[in-house]
DNA sequence: CAAACAGTTTAGCCTTGGCTAACAATTATC
DNA sequence: GATAATTGTTAGCCAAGGCTAAACTGTTTG
């Protein structure tokens, strides 16, 4: 690897903030958060879809693409690729379900999104904008990480 | 509009959860992460750029890849992104310097990232899994958020 | 000082996830 | 039941962010 760094432990200057990882751990955190952004679009649909089933009775395609705000091009592109990854099944101008792995999916990330919005809205976080975070910190909120906000949200509400 | 999902009021199925939030509010909330998702990389890159340079003295591209796990070419790639965008200066085979913008940015993002790691840590948190976290999550907090998780970890330390 | 090595860049490829425009199917309405 | 409106699909475009391989530059060292 011949780190072209180690030639640079020299003179410490400005030392504000936290001292830098070791190039694996930091490495590792960069590679986790890339990881974590290619199945989060997978996740977003997924929970998505699972959340129209369950308050409506059924996901289509065309509720789906006003939700999030994107084309229903892109929303059946999409759908295909989940269809790809056996998450959902479909009948071409049909509405959707979801395999039993994409239930789970569904689940799971459901609940995670959950965990996260109460914690937040526990913490004292305005509704919408705990909305907002919710969607967009859910999937990089690690399982240990999870678990404390739950702890965190529980205890506020019985004290 | 035309909005399908009216016809299916209905029947109040399986309630777990929370309702579906309206589909403007749902609309945005995708929105606000999509574009997240955009800035995202760049601050990362600047961020880190910041920090190379705070606590070695230059930033050069080897090291960029080393630390984030990427290519040299992705990297070299990137530069001249930043480049293009106004946030670094750079000549071909020399190291790098952020702009006035640049380092705008870079402070900013440091800041935002020390809040959130500092604020997971006074949670319980532990450490190697906070930065992981703190890595992915930084991007998504919002202000508000941001200075209610300020306050709490200052009242975790002087209780 | 020439050769070897380390670092950087370029070229060219791939996948994702957006978009619009044109077309096809289904559903609603008269 | 024919036609209009809505919904879904396909084709083809684009930018971003990865990659490898090859070429080039700068630095170190025998």
């Amino acid at each position: 690897m011949s780190d072209h760094e180690q030639r640079h432990l020299s003179s410490l200057r400005g030392q504000s903030g936290d001292a830098l990882p070791p190039v694996e751990q930091h490495a590792q955190q960069y590679e986790t958060v890339r990881n974590a952004h290619e199945t989060e679009l997978i996740e977003d649909y997924v929970e998505l879809i699972g959340d129209l089933i369950r308050h409506r009775g059924e996901a289509r395609a065309a509720d789906i693409a006003n939700r999030m705000a994107v084309s229903q091009a892109t929303v059946s592109k999409m759908i295909r690729r989940l269809n790809e990854l056996g998450l959902v099944t479909s009948k071409p101008y049909r509405s959707l379900f979801l395999t039993e792995e994409g239930q789970k999916m569904a689940e799971t990330s459901r609940a995670r999104h959950d965990v996260v919005l109460h914690f937040l809205r526990a913490l004292g976080v305005d509704d919408s904008t705990a909305r907002i975070d919710a969607e967009g910190m859910e999937h990089h909120v690690s399982d240990e990480t999870l678990s404390i906000m739950q702890r965190f949200t529980e205890q506020q509400r019985n004290p």
